[in-house]
DNA sequence: CGTTACGTTGATAGGAATCAATGAGGGTGG
DNA sequence: CCACCCTCATTGATTCCTATCAACGTAACG
């Protein structure tokens, strides 16, 4: 739902800060608690955001992938609220706030906007987590193809990169009823599973329909 | 969470764009699908915002005290995602998002905050998903309470404005179950209940403690 | 080749939803 | 002014979904 910014916003800001970042997997952009330094938009790859509860574990917030920004956490407090973590080799963009701000007049509407996009995903999260777990799980596979499609990949099929785990963290569910409502879309075939983490969607319009149903 | 503009900014605010509403209570703002025409500051009172599901009702996505910012919904698409109802009588004041930003450098700044501190509640809304029924009411009555504090009121006592069923609807739970968790903690003398809306807290500190233990 | 993290699958328990009935204001019209 | 209605709140009984506990399988890796 973060659609991001067009091909367009994103030579603008190449222009005017070259200075980007190649993470490996696993590496971290930022951290919780860490001062606040720039806004990053995401160039290629994906990255998952995460922030720590208070049992010190890390519950998995979402993730972000090419051409949408991250750093909004930071900005109200100074101080980044989440920790940002690459799921797979990535590069990011470094957006110097004042710079850009005293810069390029009209980019401070277009953050804006990328702000207010993360809003409405935020709602929209919220939504989903009154619906049942097969829902919650086909909402969110949904979500991601439409996010790809909007930035020209593959609607159909992509890689999840995070364990059941932490898919059951993100959607508020058990590992298991991951597992178990995973493999059973599949049986249904209305998805395939390869190596366990890649999802091809067989049935768009079924599911759809599905999350459609009472 | 978002704790708004400070008396300072909403005097700036004033100066430059004078231009206030009224709302009775149950009146709104502006309605979902209506094109985005401004941002509005909450002066005084309350309002609801809300969100119309699938089923074509009305889930309630949060409430919004003096001193916090509305309208960041309608930014992206340049539709408004939500409504906005007062849920009593209420002052708010325009923010013309361009005259603001040509004529009052820095308040541009002020706006990203804003958002910052929108995203970072939409995250705090969602972990509070994840535990008990017990524990999201007690988490929505001191999130209130710290917000009213902030805002210079009593943090201590507050009318709710919100029926069971919209208290429900916002915290994910039936009518019923928040009917009986809050008279459960009003037998436990953690808080009173005066004309079923208004809520005394009683015991800060034990509250606080609940959220915390497992 | 053992160790470790991840994934699957089954059995059971528990928390909240749902269904149902009753009570308590608040407004309206006769 | 009172009877009626309608919405909201409360309370109890039952059901159901998902978490939890537990065991086992599998792949990656030192």
């Amino acid at each position: 739902m973060p659609y991001g910014l067009s091909a367009n916003d994103i030579d603008k800001l190449d222009q005017s800060v070259s200075h980007t970042k190649l993470l490996q997997k696993g590496e971290t952009l930022y951290r919780q608690g860490t001062s606040f330094k720039s806004l990053y938009a995401v160039k290629s790859g994906s990255v998952k955001i995460t922030s720590l509860n208070q049992e010190a574990s890390e519950d998995v917030i979402g993730i972000y992938l090419p051409g949408e920004i991250i750093g909004f956490d930071g900005i109200a407090t100074g101080e980044y609220q989440c920790t940002i973590h690459a799921i797979e080799t990535s590069n990011v963009c470094e957006i110097n706030l004042s710079e850009v701000q005293e810069n390029i007049p009209g980019v401070s509407q277009q953050l804006l906007k990328h702000a207010g996009r993360a809003i409405n995903h935020g709602r929209y999260a919220r939504s989903v987590a009154k619906v049942s777990a097969r829902k919650r799980i086909i909402s969110f596979l949904l979500d991601l193809s439409d996010r790809y499609r909007h930035r020209g990949y593959l609607a159909t099929e992509f890689e999840l990169y995070l364990s059941r785990g932490e898919l059951g963290n993100l959607l508020n569910l058990s590992a298991e009823t991951i597992s178990r409502e995973i493999h059973k879309l599949e049986r249904e075939k209305l998805i395939s599973i390869v190596n366990k983490r890649r999802i091809q969607i067989k049935q768009m319009d079924q599911l759809k329909e599905i999350l459609i149903a009472p």
